[in-house]
This record gives structure tokens, sequence and C-alpha cells, in this order.
RNA sequence: GCCUCUGUAGCUCAGUCGGUAGAGCAGGGGACUGAAAAUCCCCGUGUCGUUGGUUCGAUUCCGACCGGAGGCA
């Protein structure tokens, strides 16, 4: 009998997920899965906090700096290459470990949502923002509420981009969002599923490791990195990444650099503080904690092996 | 040493003609199904420097003291 079993890590930026992940690839024969939607892009290495190659340790990753910067991707494209790369993977006899910091990509693998054919209509998007500037959110709201009541009332008027994803759904697939997201979860995943998640007990601990983080991308040249994209973004793919983003100012003449520094870390903590309220919310993640538990690696391995047992 | 100004939320500051106080930033909580490192929502109790006095009642008025800034010698 196939075992199909899946290891993810997940949980704040700059918690460690990547050590954490190597350790249990190179103890159980593994290779590594990128959940991150800003890793996948060449360019911004630094910002990304990708791996060297000499951090990787000869341990394959996937999904990681194989698109170009301004392409634009999607959770489905997402879905639909990690689950191809889950499957090699584990016809190769090995145990895929999908590591990451993006909640939306990591559920929606987890619990295998079920995304409809359609691409993303780009034309159809900007016609409706167009429409929307024109006639204002609140009145797409009341369009909304003629077709799908339900998703009318869960959305607030200023979150301008979901009311015109809830409008693309309806006119490219004449299917309401509502709908959609209810036949998206039809079928389980085919794999079992750890989830890893790592935190620290003390938010001041992650918020000065984030801080240390940004000063050593700085001293690898990441003025540099974020020059070179600097005037070239449109506000797509990895341009919307923390990290080049809130230098440009600095380039731009308006502010300092230490402004713009100290901007790129309170950005990086709020994010931070986002994804830990998004996998909090998970109970079927185990969490482990660096700064107050010292054998959280074995407390790790553990959890593996626990799950490798399971039939 | 004397004079003036100042001490209110983590920070910068409003304010109360005496009835125990509110903004911005920081921070916190939450949502999340094709842009997600994105997008969006909600949240302000603090010995009003300390201590005496006046008062029914003081953070507000008066005195002293302790910080801070400036001026005169």
């Amino acid at each position: 009998m196939i075992n199909n079993k899946v290891v993810f890590i997940v949980g704040p930026t700059a918690s460690g997920k990547t050590s954490l992940s190597l350790e249990i690839a190179k103890h159980f024969y593994g290779e590594i899965i990128s959940a991150d939607s800003m890793q996948i892009y060449k360019g911004i290495h630094i910002a990304s906090a990708a791996p060297d190659e000499d951090e990787k340790q000869g341990i394959p990753h996937h999904l990681i700096e194989f698109l170009e910067a301004d392409s634009t991707f999607s959770v489905a494209d997402f879905v639909l290459l990690a689950r191809k790369k889950i499957d090699e993977i584990i016809s190769r006899g090995k145990l895929p470990i999908v590591v990451g910091g993006t909640g939306l990509y990591i559920d929606s693998l987890v619990d295998n949502i079920e995304f409809i054919e359609e691409k993303t209509d780009y034309e159809l998007r900007s016609k409706l923002e167009a429409h929307m500037d024109e006639i204002g959110a609140e009145a797409m709201l009341k369009e909304l509420s003629k077709f799908d009541k339900t998703a009318s009332e869960k959305l607030h008027p200023n979150n301008r981009r979901r009311i015109i994803r809830a409008f693309e759904v309806y006119l490219s697939t004449g299917k309401t969002i509502t709908e959609q997201n209810i036949n998206s979860k039809n079928r389980k995943a085919d794999f079992d599923s750890l989830i890893i998640g790592i935190n620290f007990s003390d938010r001041e601990k992650l918020y000065d490791r984030i801080n240390k983080r940004v000063d050593i991308m700085l001293e690898k040249g990441l003025l540099n990195e974020a020059n070179s994209t600097f005037k070239k973004g449109n506000g797509n793919g990895c341009f919307q990444a923390i990290g080049h983003k809130e230098l440009y100012k600095y380039f731009e003449n308006e502010c300092s650099l230490e402004e713009s520094v100290e901007n790129l870390k309170r950005q990086t903590r709020r994010y931070a503080k986002r994804q830990i309220t998004w996998f909090g919310r998970d109970e079927r993640i185990n969490w482990i904690y660096p700064d107050t538990q010292n054998n959280y690696l074995e407390k790790a391995f553990d959890l593996v092996n626990e799950f490798l047992k399971e039939v």
C-alpha cells in the first residue's frame, strides 16, 4: 500500500521555517516545495529570503525563483503545480515537505480546493475596475446583491478588490462566487497532511528577528536589488513584495534611508501579524515554539515520526 | 541663584472657563477561495510628574518639591 503523506511547515515570516524544513528533509529523506507567493519570482532573491544554493544543502527545492518578475500568478496556478510536485516526489519514494507563509496557498492545497477552469480575465477585471470608479462600490454591492445576496452581505464596501472578483466569477462562468466556493470543497485531498506551525510565544522575539533579518538583507545588497526593480514595477507580480517598494521612497528622495528601512521593518512585522492571525484559526496545526521549547526540533521530529507510522 | 515655559496613552501632542480625558502615529484583535508579502474591518483607563492646600469635588486653581527646555546673571 502506498502512503500518500505530506508534511506542511507554516508560520510567520522569519520564524525559522526554512531551517526547520531542511532538518526535516535531511532526517526523513524529503524534498521541499515552497508555498510562498513571492519566492516563486526571480529578481527578488534577497527580499523574499529565498534560500541560496549552499543554504539548500543539496536538498531539492521546488517552486522557487522560476517565474519572471512581472508574470501573473494565482492560487489556482500554485495548487496545480504543487499537486504535480507532490505526486512526483511521492513517486520517487521521498517525502514532500511543503514550506511557506502564504496561508491561502497552504490552505488551498491542504483542503484540496478545486478551482474553476476559467483563467483570470484581466481585461474583464480592468473593465470592472473602471465601472466601479464610475458608479462607486456601494452601487456595485447593490448590483451584486441582485444575483448573490450572500456574497454582497459579507463584503465591506471598501473592499473593492473582492467585490470586483465576485463580478468576475459571475460574468465569466455564469455561477456566483458563493456557489463556486461551495463546489470547490467537494473532494478531500488524496493525501494525508501533517501541519507543523512555528511561532514565538513572545511576539517581541519574533519582531527582533524580523528587524535583524532586514539588516542582514541590507548587508547582502538589498538596496541594489531594489534599485533593479525600481521604476519597472507595475504593482503586479513580485512588485507587491515587501522589501523593495518601501525603498522606492528613498530612491525618490521622499524620505531618508533610515525612514525607509524603519518602514520596511514595520511592514514586515505587520505582515507577520496577519500570518499569525491566518494560521491561528486552523486547529489542525501542531505548534512548536523555539523561544520556550529548547527541544522543539525533537518535538517536530516526533510529530513527523508518528505521522509516518500511521496507516 | 533668579525668571519664563513645560511635565496628560508606548511616542508626538490636544483638552477640561473645576464634575477623573481624546487625536495622530505605534500597537492589539479579526476577516480572507484566481493580485494574498495583496486587500479589507474593528479596538484608546491613562497614578493627567510628586506632594500639600482651597473646594462638596482638582488632571484643571494656588504652594512646595522633583524632572526637562530656554533666558538673565
